[in-house]
DNA sequence: ATTAAGTTTCATTAATTTTTGAAAGTTTAA
DNA sequence: TTAAACTTTCAAAAATTAATGAAACTTAAT
């Protein structure tokens, strides 16, 4: 396969994987691009290269630096700005793990410790039901909590080898 | 609170978690009205108690039963379908992480696995830096998929122990 | 065989999400 | 200042995704 077809391929199968979890598919191609590109782009070379409009590349690029996984670049003698993606995979997967929990998880167990606290008859059925399912998807979320705090704090192989070493 | 407004609380917090995590907002939502109900429901039930129509309360059970979190049930001398959930969380959670390694992560590994073989020139930083994001990249998503694996197959109070251990 | 109870399908409609592109806004150098 | 280079915004359009509901289908009891 030639390069060019394999970046092409990369950045297609990054658009789908970020579509199928909820990240806009532009976003997750421009991301891509970037982590294949060795030199930092301007949004030019973006709109181009992924034939998007302008509105569409600054939006996207606007939302990636939000996530922290690109940061804008100056130089000097030039009003251009450029775009320059952190290629440590780990940084990314902690970057997006932390961004994720954030707006997504702490939300959620925050309503799930109020809806615990709720109190209702022993005897009936329907409050019974309720109060498990709430409670035991409570301490399964706050599990996840914990492990994803763990692992944005890791380092890498350090990580990995604990997780690895007890389920090897 | 009232228990009747606490189920309807749990149900919207189940629904818009899904979305975000690209599972459609109805399906969640009658996983959620499913997991709070003692007993197993009617199409007719869960069409009214989240007003939805027959076609789409149908479609979604038809999927909540193909990712194996609820399971038709039929009642001796009654001709009506009955819908009823899987309660335990830990199986829940097992059965997500099963379904969308399969058609989500098992897929992307194996275009990483050959987008990974691609040859070229050493010297050449466009390639260079491919083939350094695609490496690291395919070996994350491996120690995910690891992990994943490890997973399914547990036990759970097995496996927050021992993660729970490494990261206290 | 008929019918009534229940289920499934799918073309159409509705809702949501994403993208466009032109206009407004900013910045910097002359 | 002015104007050129560049960036941002946002209303409207397009694309995608989800929901509806009526018709077709299935099943089982009479």
């Amino acid at each position: 396969m030639e390069l060019a077809e394999a970046r092409q391929k990369f950045i297609e199968a990054w658009g789908k994987l970020g579509s199928e979890w909820g990240i806009n598919r532009t976003m997750a191609q421009v991301h891509a691009l970037l982590l294949i590109s060795p030199d930092a782009l301007t949004t030019e070379d973006i709109m181009e290269q992924l034939s998007i409009s302008r509105g569409n590349a600054n939006m996207t690029l606007r939302d990636l630096i939000n996530w922290n996984l690109i940061e804008k670049q100056h130089r000097p003698g030039e009003r251009k700005e450029y775009f320059y993606a952190d290629k440590d995979t780990w940084n990314i997967a902690r970057q997006v793990a932390k961004e994720r929990r954030k707006r997504e998880l702490d939300p959620v167990i925050k309503i799930l410790d109020e809806l615990s606290k709720v109190k209702g008859d022993a005897k009936n059925p329907e409050f019974k039901t309720f109060n498990k399912s709430v409670t035991d998807i409570n301490k399964l979320a706050k599990n996840v909590d914990k492990t994803l705090e763990t692992m944005i704090k890791a380092d890498e192989s350090w990580f990995w080898k604990s997780i690895l070493k007890i389920f090897k």
